[in-house]
DNA sequence: CTAACTTATATAGTTTGGTTATATAGTTAA
DNA sequence: TTAACTATATAACCAAACTATATAAGTTAG
């Protein structure tokens, strides 16, 4: 394989710009890690508290302290785990639905002078890339 | 063109994702911003304390913040604009190539592992699609 | 069956990177 | 040479992240 440091340099730098940018979006003080978490749950399901911060990528008390934040304000639920009553199984709700969906047509207005002359062949890049990433970042693998 | 709405959802969730890893790399106590001001650095040569603020999408006091740190470690010098005493140009000293290149080295041996099996094809994409945000994110055409 | 250990989440306290608002000093133009 | 503007620095603050620890539930050895 060819060598791996300026690639993965490149790319992390570039995420570090795109997350700013995002961060910047439309003076959007919802963290990024709000997105991420909502994210993953309205991909993978109803998942616990602790998977959840790995795979986010955050600390359990980081997810818990959010989950509060997101429970408020009923964009996830939190559902008893009949299994293991310590735990609780964070579910999207219809409120967290919208939210991300609204985050993304956002992301698209406020994002899209920048990718306004994308070439077909290019957004067709990124979305592999993006798809690349998601799956070398996953951690379900591991959590499972 | 095709929907800019899930790709560019996709692509900044993964970058999010990607970011944070790299910040938990080696317990790397080192604020990604400082990564992204080297990089500008090492690539463009020696700029102004605010055109560095643009490009890496801070504010320019968090820039200025930043580098009293990068100065005090000598990863980074001042050089006194000749043609405007109120400015600084910072250039980029050997101490900072050295951290760019050691922790170009340090992610990749941690991050080596998630992408041990990637495909020459799939790193062709990876490098194509950095390339791709790295020219969309970049600020240097309207700060110029 | 209960005591010891482990695991899942919550809380406390702290650090710090980021922000806005403003001050200071230098430049430019009338 | 004064007024307006610009480049950086400082101040005060906020919030998201962390570590360490508490609580409570599950698990297991004796």
């Amino acid at each position: 394989m060819a060598a791996l440091d300026p690639l993965l340099h490149d790319v992390i730098v570039a995420a570090h710009r795109l997350t700013r940018i995002a961060a910047h979006s439309a003076g959007s003080t919802t963290p990024a890690a709000v997105w991420s978490t909502l994210s993953i749950l309205s991909t993978d399901g109803p998942l616990r508290i602790g998977d959840l911060a790995k795979m986010s990528r955050v600390s359990q008390p980081s997810m818990t302290k959010l989950l509060q934040r997101l429970v408020e304000e009923e964009l996830v639920y939190r559902i008893a785990d009949v299994e293991d009553s310590r735990a609780w199984l964070i579910a999207i709700g219809p409120k967290g639905t919208a939210a991300l969906g609204a985050w993304r047509v956002e992301l698209s207005t406020q994002l899209g002078p920048l990718f306004a002359d994308l070439t077909t062949d290019e957004a067709e890049i990124l979305q592999r890339a993006a798809r690349i990433l998601t799956a070398r970042t996953d951690t379900k693998r591991k959590v499972a």
